[in-house]
RNA sequence: GGGGGUAUAGCUCAGUUGGCUAGGAGCAUCGGCUUUGUAAGCCGAGGGUCUGGGGUUCGAAUCCCCAUACCUCCA
């Protein structure tokens, strides 16, 4: 095999299925180019407030630091950037007086101008400009080379602008934060000061986006992972290493039970394999070749080399090939939850987002080419049935097809290619193909959510791999007798549990749908003299399999019933003399609704019921 | 890995231009009292090597340097 830059490839796309993705712009930008993602409508008078915005701001710089050099300032999602290389740090208190000064240029009135100029010109305007230079430099020869002005400040850009500076709203921007951006987004560039800005039409469409960024921060994950004590990482101990507590522990458990019951109902089997693996293993896989610096370093024994596992394929195989295989024992489903370890860059990491050791809901099918159709199907309809259960219902598709550089033929590409597509149309769902975006062993589709804020996180993926089978020489034999070689894909409904589990928080804001629930129900006595028959209902709902606890506690009502509400527990039971007397319970529901005398066999029935069909 | 920012009690935070021994605050914890109806009952107690290490200074939580982690951006 030769491949120019195998590593990269590597690295960005093997088993996509662990490619952890963070929720920032640079990610959606990402996204943007990869999938090559039909363009948001573009509001095109925005574009131009936010892309003017850029420039106003560039020339408030250059009046605090004449000798800046500037480099590029577009609009972007939500507002714009532009990146400057100055004498000094910026601190935020300069943003302060740059919006100042930026304030002043708008109310101006200063028209925005065009002019076409040679290229020569061009470059003699920005003689002292060596960024603009580099940039004229790079347009090509048959386009045009044009310069806007506004007042006293000129930008090399191709527009389009507003006319006018009037046309900016003073009150609708808003400088939001300094960043260190790499000249041309390389990292062996000069690092640049980048100021981020948010710009609108005018300032209430200002304050509702400042607005949802407030929401956002709300459900930060990390934030209520520590509120709701769900769990906690350790600098100490180890960073990127996730604790569960014991009220995570039990929301993680309920996922890992559904999904477990669902895969046996779904022909699976469940697998273990072991955490570390001899250097064999991996040579044999082409991880030490490809993926060796994203592995954990080797630990010595025995005079062997043994690795934490980044991925769990090789484990799957070797149970494979431990046997010889009929045609008639496959598809072989193989799951597991399987904890990996991979070093992430220390300024990666990022809460439950991205960490260095995470569980895969990792899956291998092992098929004859005859299989194949049939199983990817039944894998993407299984996704989607995953997902949905989860209260996932906006769910989009990403078909990527064979690179120029790859293993395998091209039919058996192709069949796969068309095996995946067949199967998003049938399944109904809107896709778009990255053309020669698949990793270099094989065609994948990606499933991408939208969470309850619009966000979209990817959690799925399904991939086909033409590599392993030929590096761990698997084979079936088939019906004639001869021995040949099965199809693997490779698969992740989930994603990764830590990761999911952050967007599953993020998603309900902390407040779990009952059946994910880690405290169900909250028994809460009115007065001590109740703690009788609390502490009975305790048990009954323990012995109905509930996840209960009372509040035995010498709190009053009101602070009984305010911690569990900021505890964002599904169901609270208030019981008194009434309740007491009559078998009942009255419900405080999460949402402040309120049902009183609702005798407790009736509750538990429904309970049960909204448990089981997974209800809100 | 790089730029910038941050680091004070379990949590969220005060702590002025360096000045007595952090007489820190609220929540949480512990103890006592109290408690019959839908989002905080009262009183008291314990809890800190001010992230770690070095430096400047008569004196450092405060200023400087290094390290670590976290946040954010870039990769």
């Amino acid at each position: 095999m030769c491949f120019s830059s195998l590593h990269a490839i590597f690295a960005r796309v093997f088993p996509a299925a662990e490619r952890q993705h963070v929720r920032t712009a640079s990610t959606k930008a990402f996204f943007i180019r990869r999938y090559k993602m039909s363009k948001p409508v573009l509001d095109e008078k925005l574009h131009k407030i936010r892309h003017s915005m850029a420039h106003v701001m560039a020339e408030a710089v250059l009046q605090m630091f004449p000798d800046a050099q500037i480099a590029i300032g577009p609009s972007i999602e939500n507002g714009f950037y532009y990146d400057f290389d100055l004498p000094r740090t910026l601190v935020p208190d300069d943003l302060d007086e740059i919006t100042e000064r930026m304030k002043a240029i708008i109310v101006e009135d200063k028209p925005f101008e065009k002019n076409v100029v040679g290229r020569n010109e061009a470059k003699k305007r920005f003689e002292k400009q060596v960024y603009k230079q580099e940039l004229i430099d790079a347009i090509p020869e048959d386009e045009e080379v044009s310069l806007y002005s506004q007042g006293g400040f000129t930008d090399l850009c191709r527009g389009p602008h507003v006319d006018s500076t009037r046309e900016l709203n003073a009150d609708a921007f808003k400088l939001l934060s300094i960043a260190g951006a790499y000249w041309r987004g390389k990292e062996t560039n000069p690092m640049l000061t980048r100021i981020y800005g948010t710009a609108w039409k005018n300032p209430k469409e200002l304050r509702l986006y400042l607005k949802q960024l407030e929401d956002i921060e709300k459900r930060d994950h990390r934030k209520l992972g520590k509120e709701l004590d769900l769990f906690s990482l350790h600098e100490e101990a180890g960073p990127g290493l996730v604790y569960w507590h014991p009220k995570g522990s039990r929301i993680r458990l309920a996922i890992e039970d559904f999904w477990r019951d669902q895969h046996y109902k779904n022909g699976y089997e469940m697998v273990y394999t072991p955490h570390v693996g001899k250097s064999w293993l991996w040579e044999t896989s082409g991880h030490l070749d490809f993926y060796k610096e994203s592995m954990y370093p080797p630990m010595e024994m025995d005079k062997a080399d043994y690795y934490a596992k980044p991925m769990n394929c090789p484990f799957h195989i070797m149970i494979y090939n431990n046997s010889k295989h009929s045609y008639r024992d496959l598809p072989c489903r193989w799951a597991e939850l399987g904890t990996v370890y991979r070093y992430e860059k220390a300024g990666a990491l990022h809460g439950l987002l991205r960490v260095r050791g995470f569980t895969q809901d990792d899956a291998h099918l092992i098929c004859t080419p005859a299989q194949m159709n049939d199983e990817i199907l039944e894998v993407l309809r299984f996704s989607l049935f995953m997902l949905r259960s989860f209260g996932f219902q906006d769910i989009q598709a990403y078909l990527s097809t064979q690179p120029p550089k790859s293993v395998g033929n091209k039919e058996d590409w192709d069949s796969a290619i068309e095996a995946l597509r067949k199967a998003i149309e049938a399944e109904g769902l809107e896709y778009e193909i990255d053309e020669g975006g698949g990793a270099f062993y094989g065609p994948k589709i990606d499933l991408k959510i939208k969470d309850a804020l619009g966000r979209q996180w990817q959690l799925s993926t399904v991939q086909f791999d033409f590599n392993l089978p030929e590096r761990f020489d698997m084979v079936f034999v088939d019906r004639d007798g001869a021995e040949k070689r099965p199809f693997v894909i490779h698969r992740a409904l989930l994603g990764s549990i830590e990761r999911f589990f952050g967007v599953l928080l993020e998603h309900y804001a902390g407040a779990f749908p009952a059946w994910l629930a880690a405290e169900q129900v909250r028994i809460i006595p009115v007065a001590e003299s109740f703690f009788d028959y609390g502490e009975q209902m305790v048990r009954l709902f323990k012995a109905e399999g509930f996840r209960v606890a009372g509040d035995f506690s010498s709190d009053r009502l009101n602070a009984k019933i305010r911690n569990a509400q900021n505890e964002k527990i599904p169901y609270m039971l208030i019981l008194g003399e009434k309740e007491a007397d009559s078998r009942s319970v009255a419900i405080r529901h999460r949402s402040g609704k309120q049902e009183n005398g609702v005798p407790v066999e009736d509750f538990i029935i429904r309970l049960k019921e909204t448990i089981e069909n997974r209800e809100a």
